[in-house]
RNA sequence: GGGCCGGUAGCUCAGUUGGCAGAGCAUCGGACUUUUAAUCCGAGUGUCGUGGGUUCGAAUCCCACCCGGCUCACCA
């Protein structure tokens, strides 16, 4: 954009400040006492005209101009609000000198209007305005009415403008706001107990992650942004918190991509005398109350998929799965080596691995994932990939794990959470010795102090991790991350200098 | 990190073989008291992502870089 163009834009726009302010009116007031959003002004009307009454009520809204439309002593404003939008009809006769306002008047200037509503000609209900109140003045042009603002770029950095031109934006962080508020209410109406937990850490334990570091200055300590809140929660059912929960975020440092985001939001539940078997249950229930919440069925689209988020939800074991797709049995295959040659022959690129559980973890990437499209659970997992999940009481070579996919992208990851100490100790032994091993910065951590609380007794518990962002994105039908994350991880650009 | 595509007016986009930088909307001036992508008359609008190079001449060709998208790799 040119300087200069820019500030003649703003120049015209400014002189217009000034000439509200020589008429004796306050560009940027402190209030405005509406009576009506959009959408209520238009109920309201419509239940008069259901009644056969006439609508003589006054009413007062406030939103943004979004168009105008001048006939010389009538113009017609679209004003926009949260709820949707109103027009509005402003008569110089009936406005008398406040006519001559309009002219200092721009699209994306905020104001408020009085007056009482009528149908046009044409059907549209609009307020006749007696009176209005400039609400703020504004000295940069908005994106075009028509096409809007489809530059995606523009649209993520400022997304300000996405949401003034989009309608859907605006519908998705209505929609994520309302699946974070039912997960609560579901959460809450089980009794659970909602906490918030420390996002610095000295630690960064209870994932597979690289961590965000950073410095404390009063302390002069090193601390990380928290890659999972698991492992303070399970304190707090060490302390006797039996159901607790917490809605945050979390900080992964890592790269991005439409399913990835380095700040991101999970709802991690851990519930006291429970087991996966109880989790999995629970998750088809949450997630398909959400689905219907938001979408007023348990079935909803998403992309060319039709959904069925009703439970339950098939259970898949992970090693006869993988067995099928791959012939591949990973018991067979205890070895680093002895996998990835399996794995090798089956034409799967092990170059990029090193360990064990990396290997796995690849195979049920690239075979298993892509091909779980409706709702369900992969249960079972081998323990070496697990270190904070329960040994099976009949297999001690499987977790009780499993994970919760959906158009082949993870939503979830729960457990029946390791409570025993020393076996606790012994995998944290392994995840620091594999650390060293791969010096690979995302193995897991050995955290003492949790340990320590453990030590104390955490009674049998079964635990849930579910990304909410993605669960955000199956249910608004977004393809990509970015688009439910309000402002999301971007590079940087001249503007942020 | 690799590959492919893209970046031109506030917004959405054209721009031919290398030959004066274009349209619609928005903006500015004028007309218009039921319009709604209002209409009609008139006007202005540019670091062509950035920096080099080739050329008499570059939005256009070449090189490097920046930013975005898709995709592969990596990563839950």
């Amino acid at each position: 954009m040119s300087q200069q163009n820019e500030q003649e834009f703003m120049k015209v726009r400014l002189d217009k400040t000034a000439s509200l302010r020589q008429k004796g009116i306050d560009p940027y007031p402190t209030n405005y006492k509406r009576t009506h959003t959009s959408k209520e002004a238009e109920t309201a009307f419509e239940s008069s005209e259901s009644r056969n009454a006439e609508f003589n009520q006054t009413i007062k809204v406030a939103g943004r101009i979004m168009g105008r439309r001048g006939m010389g002593k009538a113009s017609f404003i679209d004003l926009s609000d949260i709820d949707g939008r109103l027009q509005i009809m402003m008569r110089k006769n009936v406005l008398n000198e406040r006519y001559e306002i309009l002219d200092d008047l721009d699209i994306g200037d905020w104001i408020g209007a009085e007056g009482t509503l009528f149908r046009t000609r044409t059907g549209q209900i609009t307020l006749q305005s007696e009176n209005f109140s400039v609400l703020c003045k504004s000295l940069r042009p908005l994106p075009e009415k028509w096409h809007g603002l489809t530059d995606v770029e523009t649209r993520f950095r400022q997304k300000y403008l996405d949401l003034i031109a989009n309608q859907d934006a605006i519908i998705t962080v209505k929609n994520r706001s309302l699946l974070v508020g039912t997960i609560r209410t579901f959460m809450s109406d089980r009794g659970f107990i909602e906490v918030e937990t420390p996002i610095l850490v000295p630690i960064a334990a209870g994932g597979m992650a690289n961590p965000f570091s950073t410095h404390h200055n009063a302390l002069n300590r090193d601390l990380f942004l928290r890659i999972a809140t698991e492992l303070h929660l399970k304190r707090l059912v060490v302390g006797g918190i039996e159901k607790v929960f917490e809605i945050g975020r979390v900080f992964r440092n890592e790269g991005v991509d439409l399913q990835h985001n380095p700040e991101f939001t999970t709802m991690e539940s851990y519930e006291a005398f429970t087991d996966y078997n109880d989790v999995m249950e629970m998750v088809e229930q949450l997630v398909s109350t959400v689905a219907k919440k938001l979408n007023g069925s348990e079935t909803v689209t998403y992309g060319n998929h039709e959904l069925d988020f009703s439970p339950p939800w098939p259970r898949i074991d992970l090693r006869q799965k993988i067995l099928e797709v791959s012939g591949i049995d990973f018991f067979d295959h205890l070895e680093v080596d002895s996998l990835k040659n399996a794995m090798s022959q089956s034409g799967i690129d092990v170059s990029q691995q090193s360990s064990w559980s990396g290997l796995l973890d690849k195979l049920i990437s690239d075979k298993i994932e892509p091909t779980l499209v409706q709702p369900c659970f992969l249960v079972d997992y081998p323990v070496a990939m697990s270190p904070l999940a329960k040994k099976s009481p009949t297999d001690g070579r499987i977790a009780e794990r499993f994970e919760g996919f959906v158009c082949g992208m993870e939503i979830c990851n729960a457990f029946t959470e390791l409570n025993d100490p020393v076996d606790q100790r012994a995998r944290f032994e392994e995840q620091e010795s594999l650390r060293q091993q791969f010096q690979d910065a995302e193995t897991d951590r050995l955290d003492e102090d949790f340990l320590i609380a453990i030590e104390h007794g955490m009674p049998p518990t079964g635990g849930l991790g579910i990304g909410i962002d993605r669960l955000t994105m199956l249910l608004t039908n977004n393809p990509s991350i970015r688009e439910v994350i309000l402002f999301p991880q971007l590079r940087s650009d001249r503007m942020e200098g």
